[in-house]
RNA sequence: GCCGGUGUAGCUCAAUGGUAGAGCGUCCGCCUUGUAAGCGGUUGGUUGGAGGUUCGAUUCCUCUCACCGGCUCCA
């Protein structure tokens, strides 16, 4: 039979074995082959050669990764099964970066029980147990897992469809699987076991809940410990650490969970974001709004948040009144729309705040200011005729990108979001709403993906996520098409016919969260943020006390210009003073003694360490004003 | 909310049922200092909170709060 592989045609005999062919060919490892794609199937390499097409699976691909870490899940699972007898298996798939396998155990793993599991993965890649794929009926397999025991691998096959299902078996051990899968377990070579987690069965909150362990797996060691590595300077750059570190900000048991508060320095970093945003928002013709925090709740009835958010909302009882804390501003902003009657002429007509919301978070989801009970969006509701609902929606996201660019962010992804479960309007409102959405993005040559069922209940959304230093991604800009909200509060402006016309409305945040976009920053940064971020930009160390008078004359210099900088006077050494600056990760340190009182100079140390002495004070001063100005992101002194 | 873990001085962490400790920090001296830790002393704790077991609890148990890793949810 014909073969081809990388272009060419062979001749191959029947019975052999995807493997027995690839071993023939030409430059093709052995032990570095994962799999194959036959026919387009991945299929494993103990598979019969068919006629057609052939490719290489190998580490090099995404499939590549996934077979091997797939693998990695069950030579875990077998080490469970065999440290803790009784034990049932549920699923357990790649995931990025690893994999994960959930178990119902008889008893709860603790963190000292995965270096045993470890071991014993260790020990099953030395046995080098070849994986077998079975191919059974369903009814048999469901016999075979009944027999074990195995109750979640019977319910799974009780909803699949099609008659035969496959099984893979290494040693004693057997699982559920499509594979395909890696040779033998001896192929496995570089896995670590990384923590341990709660899951429901099937995501399910009502379900068992199950032990889940995650763990990565490379091909090469180097690889590996690049991952565990990456795992470190997550956790150097976690803005929980450096928001103490730093004296940014705090939270506060007494005061409750998921409400920050901002210390001096923090308080500095806010106040540039806001600037930055309010300064944005006027040049782009937004007219800025206050509206309270807290409104009865006959408007959320009226706009629907009482029957589609209210598990979210902080909703209590005064004077026999029900009242709200606003979990969000649209609410308020269509009040104002609604003080006088709208004219065509008057639109886009786009309203502006800083508003800070309150929503409820069950307590297992706040973390640190990435997921808080209390926040402030750069939030805008942008009303307009329909046939301006693709111009705006595009504007809005020409000025997302401008902003995440300004603050450093280069790379994005995007997702369009459509119609989820609990929602309100009609189909036709949301089809439209979403095409429009759509539309936007084609224009603009953005690319994105479909996200089925992620909008919010009154509209799809775009979701902007941004990459952050090292590859993160993070929620971002979202913005939204809302043709139910006009309905329900019955917006109207008078068109050119001089007859009531429906407004569409816009929802639309560019950072969102402000909380949450400054932990991004923080983390993105790893707190060394760049100077027109920084909140102390410039620390000037005395060398001695005589240095203090020209140390102060050098601080006003730099306040006249709008730089902010203190002065380290405590009696202390200079590399003391200048370990302290560095640990705050401030921009410059300018070392002042006798040379430089003299000479009415500055010696400049970055925060990359770089020393450059003898800089004349107002040559400094103008650079790091220059640096603020432009919102460079770095902060080198040279280069 | 659920599963698991953790809560000891401002921070990082010791103390396995018998009087709660170290380093750093704070403060006070001395040193007047040239680019990431000068020296000495001092201060600091209802061991997250409440209850229980015990002659005795940081240690064991129950409840509760907060935090951490996840699940679910989400800007």
């Amino acid at each position: 039979m014909k073969v081809r592989f990388k272009g060419k045609e062979y001749q191959a005999e029947g019975g052999s074995t995807v493997l027995d062919f690839l071993a023939r060919m030409e430059g093709v490892e052995e032990d570095r082959l994962i799999a194959a794609r036959l026919n387009g199937r991945e299929v494993d390499l103990s598979s019969p050669l068919e006629e057609g097409s052939l490719e290489l699976i190998t580490w090099e691909d995404e499939e590549g990764k996934e077979i091997y870490r797939h693998t990695a899940s069950h030579v875990m699972a077998q080490a469970v099964m065999e440290l803790f007898p009784g034990t049932k298996l549920a699923v357990g798939p790649a995931i990025k970066d690893g994999f994960y396998y959930d178990f119902d155990l008889p008893e709860a793993l603790s963190p000292e029980d995965l270096p045993r599991i470890e071991q014993r993965m260790e020990e099953i890649v030395q046995r080098d147990l070849p994986l077998r794929r079975e191919v059974v009926s369903r009814g048999e397999a469901v016999e075979l897992f009944r027999s074990l025991g195995q109750d979640y691998k019977v319910e799974l096959l009780e909803e699949m469809e099609g008659e035969e299902v496959t099984l893979y078996r290494q040693g004693d051990f057997v699982d559920l699987c499509r594979g395909p899968h890696l040779p033998s377990t001896g192929r496995l070579r570089h896995f670590k076991l990384l923590s341990l987690a709660g899951a429901y069965w099937k995501g399910d909150e009502t379900r068992p809940m199950l032990q889940r362990i995650y763990g990565t797996a490379f091909d090469k060691e180097e690889d590996l410990s690049a991952y565990l590595h990456f795992l470190k300077e997550a956790e150097r750059r976690d803005h929980r650490r450096l928001g103490r570190e730093l004296d940014l900000f705090s939270f506060h048991e007494e005061a409750g969970p998921g409400v920050v508060f901002y210390h001096p320095r923090g308080a500095v970093l806010r106040g540039i974001i806001e600037d930055f945003l309010k300064e944005e928002h006027r040049k782009r013709g937004y007219q800025m709004v206050v509206t309270p925090h807290l409104f009865r709740g006959r408007l959320w009835h009226e706009s629907g948040h009482m029957d589609y958010y209210r598990e979210n909302m902080y909703v209590f009882e005064k004077d026999g009144m029900e009242y709200v804390v606003k979990p969000m501003n649209c609410p308020g902003h269509v009040l104002i729309y609604k003080t006088r009657p709208r004219s065509y002429r008057d639109l886009p007509l786009k309203f502006f705040e800083l508003g800070t919301v309150y929503r409820y978070e069950r307590s297992g989801v706040l973390h640190g200011l990435l997921r808080v009970r209390g926040f402030t969006q750069d939030d805008a509701h942008i009303f307009c005729r329909e046939d301006q609902l693709r111009e705006q929606v595009e504007e809005c996201l020409e000025f997302a990108f401008y902003s995440l660019r300004t603050f450093g962010f280069r790379d994005f992804e995007v997702f369009l979001s459509t119609r989820p479960e609990k929602s309100v309007g009609s189909d036709e409102l949301w089809e439209r709403a979403t095409f429009a959405l759509r539309d936007s993005l084609v224009e603009l040559g953005i690319p994105f993906q479909v996200d089925p069922g992620e909008g919010v209940f009154y509209g799809p959304k775009i979701d902007v996520k941004l990459k952050d230093a090292i590859g993160r991604l993070w929620q971002g800009p979202t913005v939204q098409a809302d043709f139910n909200l006009p309905e329900r509060f019955n917006l109207q402006y008078t068109g050119r016919d001089n007859r009531p016309h429906r407004p569409v409305v816009i929802h639309r945040v560019v950072l969102a969260g402000i909380e949450r976009f400054y932990g991004v920053l923080l983390e993105h940064y790893a707190g060394e943020l760049p100077p027109w971020l920084a909140p102390v930009q410039v620390v000037v160390v005395p060398i001695a006390d005589r240095h203090l008078d020209y140390a102060n004359r050098v601080r006003e210099a730099l306040e006249r210009a709008g730089i902010r900088v203190e002065v380290d006077d405590d009696r202390e050494t200079v590399s003391m003073k200048v370990r302290r600056a560095q640990l705050q990760k401030i921009p410059f340190t300018l070392v002042v003694g006798d040379r430089e009182t003299e000479g009415g100079t500055v010696s400049v140390r970055d925060r990359a360490g770089r020393d450059v002495r003898g800089v004349p004070l107002q040559e400094f001063t103008v650079k790091v004003a220059k640096m603020v100005e432009e919102r460079v992101t770095t902060a080198d002194w040279e280069g």
